[in-house]
DNA sequence: TATTGTTATACTCTATAACTATA
DNA sequence: TATAGTTATAGAGTATAACAATA
């Protein structure tokens, strides 16, 4: 779990779980230690994650993100005063508004997608191929237990 | 990777890149949210796995967690005064201060952990033991690749 | 009256720079 | 002089509450 690891060569005795955070902890450090090297956090990188192909609501991607409207508009102004997003008044709702990647902030998703391919390869590439695809069916089988939309971004 | 699930529906040609992920934002979300019910954030119980079975300086602590030792002193700040850890001048460096869990700390540690396992349960038990076993052993194989010790936690 | 967003405010997390105390 | 921590300051991320505009 949020624990360090057990002893330093005492390998092994951990639980699924614990393994699960431990991959879960390395997988973040290094989302966001790529993010810092352009100046974009998690959640920044999640905004564009989601937004690489759909155009969304304040509200509705505040939801896929589980926070608060009121963070979503800081978040979003930061990001459009990068460049990296738009906002535009939705035709057909005058109170809502819609936000969609720029070309700018497509590009930079692109960019960074291919940045972490890149940078997980040490860590899939321990696995022979088959193991990679096998590695990679459990864990689709356990994500399609979860639930919520809010959760995967 | 930082995507949305792909279209609602379509699934599985994702790559195992995109699917470890996922894996890592719905269990830091669980975490998160775990976290927020005791007013917890990921970084304060990352310290609490950390100090569960030992004492540390503030700078080796920092470097644990890869953040700045004047983060240290704020984050330490702020859990000290919630009664989780203590401060102690080092007793061979009159310099150097180690922080340790107070006894409400280590329960709360210890629940917090119990909690953790309980909530992972619906994701795990989609899998049959013996794949979990397997899941298990691959992801160790995977994780055993990557380096440093500030990664873990 | 209900919904969509924004603004005001406050707190946590984070970093950089300047500082204190000890080695 | 170098090392260990703290403090000052500033910016991002987060939430709650109050507000404006539109439905």
């Amino acid at each position: 779990m949020v624990t360090a690891q057990p002893r330093p060569g005492a390998a092994g005795q951990d639980s699924l779980v614990d393994v699960l955070v431990q991959t879960a902890f390395v997988t973040m450090a290094l989302l966001s230690k790529l993010g810092a090297e352009h100046d974009l956090s998690l959640t920044q990188l999640r905004v564009l994650g989601i937004l690489r192909d759909r155009r969304l609501r304040m509200t509705a991607l505040a939801d896929f993100l589980g926070l608060e409207k009121s963070t979503m508009s800081g978040l979003v102004d930061r990001a459009e005063r990068r460049g990296l997003l738009q906002r535009a008044v939705s035709a057909t709702d005058g109170r809502a508004v819609e936000v969609f990647l720029s070309p700018a902030g497509l590009e930079a998703a692109e960019r960074f997608r291919a940045r972490v391919e890149q940078a997980l390869v040490p860590l899939t590439s321990t696995l022979a191929p088959a193991e990679q695809r096998r590695l990679q069916a459990l864990l689709e089988r356990m994500l399609g237990a979860q639930a919520g939309p809010e959760l995967d971004g």
